[in-house]
DNA sequence: TTTTGAGTTGTTCGA
DNA sequence: GTCGAACAACTCAAA
């Protein structure tokens, strides 16, 4: 006789507090059996020591522990999804498979093809909003399409937000019900993976700085922000404990970083096409340079303009780098260089811990003018005035360029007029050539 | 349907 | 040093 369960699926939930899927799989009725599947789909195109697999483990390890203070065990695989549950079926009776939703294309796609496959063995696949407080139509204009401007997209979340949407979803009194086993956890170098030196650091999310954030977060130089981002991404924290932290606050400007992101992501789930291709196809016409070498100073942080040197060694060395320095580095290679955004795009997906496409994809576009609700193309980043600005005693630029000397500095790769200038008349070609 | 107002994060120039 | 305008017109959202 084949033991009756049920399974919770985690994904990018990696906690065991305040996930709606999880709760509700703990109170179906079932033992449920906790699954984790290391997917070969993604595991293929990343390097042996990525510094998200080594996350990843590592907090499959710490739910792993708690959960055998409670007899039970994490269910870990390695290999296609479609696999893992052919095993799963062979060894249980499969009662319901939980999830929470996932709303990237790979994501969407691949959840189709498991409830496809689950549904012809008679076992529903569930799936539960979890990872934002409104998703793809929740947040539309009168006529029910969805927002491309984000001021009126985020007043409109701002009016539909009610406690209900951020009320937590406790599984501490449901412990009992996950399906007790023992195993093994998969060790990474069964997945074919070695630790990353580069780990993601705790995040702060505290009264003092939602309070500070409006005043502190452009300044590279200072602890202003509240490094969620690759907590968000994994799921290590809930949404809805980072608006019920952020609404302690009566400065809503950190509360509107959150909704940033679920601009971005209901952009992407509405325009998936934007990946790859510019959301104002008016742009197409720019014919980007695309030098190698200056791609390659400016992935390495040498383009002899120190705050954009500063910032990707920050990235290359730690898997982040601060929010203003993104915007600065990114102006550059689009602007200065001319490098097409999906160059920069990649590079960052490749490095950043919090990497999202959906935010990675927003953001690029929207530093490079391409994009919904963009910056305007003629807005160029000068990275010697935004030293000025935010890194004037160049507390950052000194921590992540120890050889920096103000006047001693290596020579830029472009001169900063002669760039500006070349962008300009270059768009504006771009802009005619349409 | 037409009109109106508004639009994350900047820089430069010239008065 | 400071300030407002120009950058370039355009698209979006809502009345």
């Amino acid at each position: 006789m084949k033991p009756k369960i049920s399974i919770f699926w985690f994904r990018r939930d990696l906690r065991l507090e305040d996930n709606v899927g999880l709760y509700h799989a703990l109170s179906s009725g079932n033992k449920v059996l906790p699954l984790f599947v290391f997917d070969t789909d993604i595991l293929e195109n990343l390097d042996a020591d990525d510094a998200r697999v080594t996350f990843i483990h590592e907090e499959l390890t710490r739910m792993h522990r708690f959960l055998s203070e409670v007899g039970s065990s994490l269910f870990v695989r390695r290999g296609k999804v479609t696999e893992v549950f052919k095993e799963l079926l062979d060894t249980f009776d499969l009662q319901e498979v939980y999830v929470n939703r996932d709303y990237e294309p790979y994501a969407t796609q691949r959840d189709a093809e498991a409830k496809d496959f689950l549904s012809l063995m008679n076992v529903p696949l569930l799936s539960f909003k979890d990872q934002v407080i409104f998703e793809t139509n929740e947040i539309v204009k009168q006529d029910g399409s969805p927002y491309k401007v984000y001021t009126p997209y985020s007043k409109k979340w701002l009016s539909q937000l009610s406690e209900t949407f951020y009320a937590c979803f406790t599984t501490s009194d449901l412990l009992e019900n996950f399906y007790k086993f023992t195993s093994n956890l998969i060790s990474l170098e069964e997945i074919g993976f070695r630790p990353s030196a580069i780990k993601v650091l705790p995040f702060n999310t505290s009264e003092s700085m939602v309070n500070g954030y409006e005043g502190t977060r452009n300044f590279p130089g200072v602890q202003g922000t509240s490094r969620l981002s690759p907590h968000l991404r994994f799921g290590t924290v809930s949404v809805r404990k980072c608006v019920q932290n952020a609404l302690k606050s009566s400065n809503t400007t950190f509360l509107k970083e959150l909704i940033w992101r679920e601009f971005f992501m209901q952009i992407l789930w509405h325009f998936p096409k934007t990946v790859l291709c510019n959301f104002k196809p008016k742009y197409d016409g720019i014919l980007w340079r695309n030098n190698q070498k200056e791609y390659q100073a400016w992935c390495d942080g040498n383009t002899g303009y120190p705050i954009v040197d500063a910032g990707m060694r920050e990235l290359n060395s730690t898997g982040f780098m601060h929010n203003r320095v993104r915007m600065i580095t990114a102006s550059f290679l689009c602007k200065h260089l001319l490098i097409d955004w999906r160059w920069g795009e990649m590079y960052f997906a490749k490095k950043l811990l919090d990497f999202d496409l959906a935010q990675n994809v927003g953001n690029w576009q929207w530093v490079a003018g391409t994009g919904c609700d963009a910056a305007p193309y003629f807005r160029i980043f000068n990275p010697t005035e935004q030293v000025k600005k935010f890194d004037k005693d160049f507390a950052y630029i000194k921590k992540w360029v120890p050889e920096f000397q103000e006047l001693t500095y290596v020579l830029p790769i472009v001169n900063h007029k002669e760039a500006r200038e070349r962008c300009l008349k270059t768009y504006k070609e771009g802009l005619n050539n349409n």
